[in-house]
RNA sequence: GCGAGAGUAGUGUAGUGGUUAUCACCGGGCGUUGCCAACGCCUGAACCCGGGUUCGAGUCCCGGCUCUCGCACCA
């Protein structure tokens, strides 16, 4: 990141920053209390501009028809992220010395009483710390605090007082998503493949935040989990992007200009949804305003991927800090629904029907239970499983171990067991997709590639070409000067704006008129209205464009 | 988290211990001009926070917070 960054960059992102704060885009958060490090207030202007993003995200998924919108608590409780691994993946598990109270992580302080302490959970590296009491390498105390997961993600208590159980802040969306299954599974009728969207905040307790809107603690996040069967082979229609090759910069085949249409037939995209969702991500990408020419999807090499996961491509967004994840489009396997249903039991699948009905015959053994039940007692289910999974020619009396137990199983104690099973389908724990978005990031992006610098008359002039799409204010209206009744023209016209739902409108009489315009263009407003002595005669007033500066005359009934 | 540098109106800045803290842009009001940051007058607005040294601190010292850069960390 930040290569080749010039001085004329560094200067620009200063001039940018201080704009953005200047007009509220963007503004450290706090600040009148001293600020805190990787907190930022969207301001008065980027409030809007967010809000429109995250608008336009949920809308441009939801035109795929099978895919709902969600809206889970950012609180979540310790079991949840438990199961998920962050607890796991994101904490370092901390004991404070009861001497220096120099805090020190466990797993290292048992380095050297155990091969991986690393991978030992809380409880038996609580255990372990118990047992050997290390010294402090500080002070040689060998008093050591209980261990708390000192974690990426902020703790909480849920709760107040001896009742109150930990939580945290969510670190991503897509728990409360996994965790919605069932009624996800039963909205859509039971039918693959369909998706859950949700946007919100998320919460890391970053060590350092950095780079402005690059790496925040707490960050606006949009996800997409989407459930597949994993033997389906779908078609995707790829043929609107089949005119635009995409670089990719794949795992083993280096950067690429390709359709993903071939980069899937090639293999090089290891399954269709997965390139099917990042055309969707490229077209989202430019509808809020990103160029499309320092746009990017980057493989994940085989050991940066996650464990679980088979495939993960990064929408990368060339910026003023080089190139950036955006983006990230993974290929998840079964792996979160199957950490829930081990962690609870539950069952979080699909039925896949078969085509034909298998027949499935079963030619064995099993226990006669009035006998096996008063012999093995407590042991008779686990001789049961046992005896069923011996083959057909085992002769009795039989010398079984059973969890540990030395047992004989005789004659009197089994019976054939030969029956014919008709089964119709059979559960399946479903695949996800997941694109997931830092909105913040793609905010950031869309800022800077929308902020052009222009030198007019030796001064410096700002324009912010925001997309129609997304731009904070829709219309700014002006009368050319406040007398002879254009102000009140001005300001009726700007109230049947306010009265038309979403439009956001603004009215300034204040300065000359090209003031006016150039403040409006600095925040990026598409259009201005400006009420003038002809309007007053003939009901028409001009439209200026603020990327051409042209105006037209129109009539105020066709605005 | 470690190391280095920095923090003065909304923004950008001047100010090496001594009056009422500089300048520009900026915001507001009035007037004037009458379609692209025009002009005049009036006006608004700052020494990051907390301690210390000193007769006196924006200025020196200590601690905290924030920002920038390097290292470390980073689905």
């Amino acid at each position: 990141m930040g290569e080749g960054m010039g001085e004329n960059d560094a200067t620009r992102l200063d001039r940018l920053n201080g704009m953005l704060k200047r007009r509220g885009f963007l503004l450290p958060a706090f600040e009148i209390h001293g600020g805190a490090k990787g907190l930022y207030d969207f301001g008065p202007v980027g409030g809007r501009l967010r809000s429109r993003i995250n608008q336009v995200w949920i809308n441009h998924w939801l035109q795929m028809g099978n895919i709902v919108e969600l809206s889970c608590p950012t609180i979540t409780p310790y079991a949840v992220l438990e199961a998920s691994g962050h607890v796991g993946e994101f904490s370092d598990f901390m004991t404070d010395c009861g001497g220096c109270e120099e805090g020190s992580r466990a797993d290292t302080l048992l380095e050297g009483h155990h091969p991986n302490p690393d991978a030992l959970s809380k409880d038996e590296l609580q255990e372990l710390l118990n047992l050997i009491k290390p010294p402090c390498p500080a002070c040689n105390e060998c008093q050591w605090s209980p261990i708390s997961a000192q974690n990426l993600m902020f703790n909480t208590t849920i709760g107040a007082g001896q009742s109150g159980r930990p939580g945290f802040l969510r670190p991503e969306t897509a728990q409360g998503m996994f965790t919605s299954y069932p009624s996800l599974y039963r909205h859509f009728r039971e039918r693959l493949p369909f998706g859950a969207v949700q946007v919100g905040k998320g919460y890391r307790n970053e060590i350092s935040p950095r780079q402005g809107m690059i790496r925040l603690r707490e960050f606006n996040m949009a996800e997409l989990e989407y459930f597949i069967d994993p033997e389906v082979n779908v078609e995707h229609d790829f043929q609107q992007w089949d005119d635009t090759p995409l670089t990719l910069v794949a795992d083993e085949n280096g950067e690429l200009e390709m359709t993903l249409r071939e980069a899937v037939a090639q293999g090089i995209i290891r399954h269709a949804t997965v390139g099917y969702f990042m055309g969707m991500t490229h077209t989202f990408l430019q509808k809020v305003g990103i160029d499309s020419k320092r746009i990017r999807f980057r493989q994940h090499e085989h050991d940066e991927m996650a464990h679980y996961a088979t495939d993960c491509w990064d929408a990368e967004i060339e910026g003023s800090y080089g190139w950036v994840e955006c983006v990230g489009i993974a290929h998840r396997g079964c792996y979160d629904l199957e950490s829930h249903e081990k962690a609870t039991g539950r069952t979080l699948r699909a039925r896949r029907e078969f085509d034909e009905p298998r027949m499935v015959e079963i030619d064995g053994w099993t226990i006669n239970g009035a006998t096996a039940g008063p012999a093995f007692k407590q042991l008779a289910g686990a001789v049961k499983n046992a005896v069923e999974s011996l083959p057909k020619e085992t002769n009795f009396p039989a010398q079984l171990n059973v969890n540990g137990t030395d047992v004989t199983v005789e004659e009197e104690h089994v019976k054939v067991n030969q029956k014919s099973i008709k089964e119709t389908g059979e559960w399946f724990i479903p695949h996800v997709i997941e694109p997931a978005f830092g909105i913040d990031r793609i905010l950031w992006h869309v800022i800077d590639h929308a902020y052009e610098e222009q030198e007019r008359e030796g001064e410096a002039y700002t324009i912010m070409h925001l997309s129609k799409n997304i731009a904070p204010v829709d219309v700014c209206v002006f009368p050319l000067f406040e007398k002879e009744g254009m102000g009140e023209l001005a300001k009726e016209i700007h109230g049947n704006f306010l009265k038309s739902t979403g439009t956001v409108s603004m009215y300034d009489g204040s300065g000359s008129i090209g003031r006016r315009y150039a403040r409006a263009d600095e925040i990026g407003v598409p259009s201005c209205i400006t009420v003038d002595h002809q309007s007053l005669q003939d009901g028409t007033v001009t439209l200026r464009d603020r990327d051409t500066g042209e105006q037209k005359r129109v009539n105020i009934a066709d605005l």
